[in-house]
DNA sequence: CAGGCTTATTAAAACGTTTTAATTATAGTT
DNA sequence: AACTATAATTAAAACGTTTTAATAAGCCTG
């Protein structure tokens, strides 16, 4: 249906091989013939069909992206990055939703497979996913991730600096006053726990403590040496933390400070006006693309640590003198 | 780099229409021959290239998905509804994000176009599009619309009962003895707020006023006759109006009952407890791709309404007396 | 055993490109 | 005029499938 080079090439009373040489301007045709061959495949509508470059080279130009959930807003800005530069570069997004489940991942990656992109970028995988993803990155398709932890040295990585996202939420408690903080809820990534370790020893208070569930935050701000502070893994960590602070009868920010992690959309409304980590998001899912289009290159590119940023807003505040 | 349908051929002694043959059961192979190059191929780990099939077919198994931004959690959903029951038909999701820009927008469709998809959803498009759209469709590309509204009639849509929804927002305030309604902000759709009109018509209320902007709503709730309740366009509009209100000191739903609409995840937070209009989005998506791919299969498909549901939660609520 | 049927297998073409190596045409030297 | 060097073009192969039509092999039947 489509016209094909053959089309063109009858058309101008040329070969094939000469149309797709002129169509990339090639030293080797007639300055006269290519402008011939040029003014006659736009006139006809020609556009080369990937279908058949891709088999020609072997090369999809298609790359693959697998994250487990959409919705959380987090990712959603990272796909808009790695979509943004793969459309410049020409490359089109094959996202795969593996919505947690091994089952679902894995008939993906076949899939992803069988479409033969040219690279994947991976924000989320199972551990059973490993050796295959391994093994497609020693093969011909390069693999960066972009998450909060990377899980191989020999893949490249963009992840946040999550030590120091840690260290810069103490600190900035520290500076309000805060001497008693508690870390809540999940510790994924180890570092931005530790991170608050470090900073609080370098700071000379007392060692975050940490909590892993609303219950035990609860009973924990009850308790006669309650936290002041509480820094969350998350913005939506931190919800929690507020609901669960409120339900104590404490006041945001008066009675407990509450520090995010993220800065998704959610944190700048004036109902939590969370003071948070910023990650830049959309940054991180260009950056991820670009080093996965220089491994496409076969250029060789080492993992990236991106620099979050205090966002104060209202969650925090100083301490009151005596509590 | 890969094994071929050759390398298996060249295994079993056999031709590469007998691999292929065998490898999809066909009648003619003896079973004997069938069992020894499946085992074989098996054995080497053989897996069709979708690209040579795709040359062969001129079907690229890739269906494509355009919308503007992911970070409505509105199409979040969706995207998953489609992912899920495409990866189910064996079809990888191209998705595009047009960023609301009219040039990124056709750079996606001529990408779109070269990966040679074999059909399309799209959520958002720019006047501009809708010749190259209505092109395609005409041609191999199916499209299936699934958004607020449909731009064409011989394209099949999946869109929510808007008019619907906008009834059950006003029955249910109306049975709350709201008589004074007003609706925010945009129109997008026009039927949402013609939903409204109607229901009032029918409750024989004085028909809903539309508001435009935050500073138009908050005159009005200055003045001595204002609204009593709000019919929000969306979840997000909801918000928006929760703001206003409680600017001008009216505090939600004593004195102002707010209905959203989407159900997104916001709505249920406890800050929020929006009452809204659920659109099940994740099935919207899922039926959107259905309708694809009966359309792919050359089926008639017709354009589907599904129905939206009132959420009631904690920002509506019965009218005071003599107010 | 020649002729006719089945049944099993395969050669070859086709899909739309790109690329390499070969061919042809042109111009330039003696 | 014969030859060579250069420039321009192209034939053909390759990429990995599927499919159609043809061939081959085996078995009956009269």
């Amino acid at each position: 249906m489509a016209v094909t080079i053959k089309d063109v090439a009858k058309k101008t009373n040329v070969s094939t091989a000469t149309v797709s040489l002129s169509l990339k301007d090639d030293p080797r045709i007639a300055k006269t013939t290519k402008e011939k061959v040029v003014k006659i495949a736009k006139q006809m509508n020609y556009l080369p069909s990937n279908l058949g470059r891709a088999l020609q080279s072997s090369k999809s130009r298609l790359i693959g992206y697998i994250l487990s959930d959409v919705s959380s807003s987090f990712f959603n800005e990272i796909v808009q990055g790695i979509g943004e530069i793969a459309t410049d570069k020409g490359y089109g997004l094959l996202v795969g939703i593996t919505d947690g489940s091994q089952e679902h991942e894995t008939r993906l990656l076949r899939l992803f497979n069988g479409k033969s992109i040219d690279g994947l970028i991976v924000s989320h995988w199972h551990p059973k996913s490993v050796k295959s993803l391994l093994e497609m990155n020693k093969g011909k398709t390069p693999i960066v991730v972009c998450s909060n932890i990377s899980f191989d040295k020999t893949i490249p990585a963009v992840v946040t600096d999550n030590h120091l996202g840690g260290k810069l939420a103490i600190e900035h408690l520290v500076g309000l006053g805060h001497k008693r903080i508690t870390y809540c809820f999940s510790d994924e990534t180890q570092s931005r726990y530790n991170g608050c370790v470090e900073a609080a020893k370098q700071k000379k208070i007392e060692s975050p403590r940490l909590c892993a569930t609303e219950k035990d935050l609860i009973f924990l701000l009850k308790s006669n040496k309650r936290p002041t502070a509480v820094v969350s893994f998350s913005d939506i960590d931190a919800i929690r933390v507020k609901h669960a602070a409120e339900k104590t009868g404490l006041r945001i920010p008066q009675d407990l400070s509450i520090t995010g992690f993220d800065d998704i959309w959610l944190a700048s409304l004036q109902e939590f006006s969370l003071t948070t980590i910023k990650q830049p998001q959309r940054e991180i899912g260009r950056l991820a693309m670009e080093l996965l289009w220089c491994r496409m290159k076969g250029e060789n590119v080492k993992s990236r640590l991106v620099t979050p940023e205090l966002i104060i807003r209202k969650s925090t505040t100083t301490l009151k003198q005596g509590a």
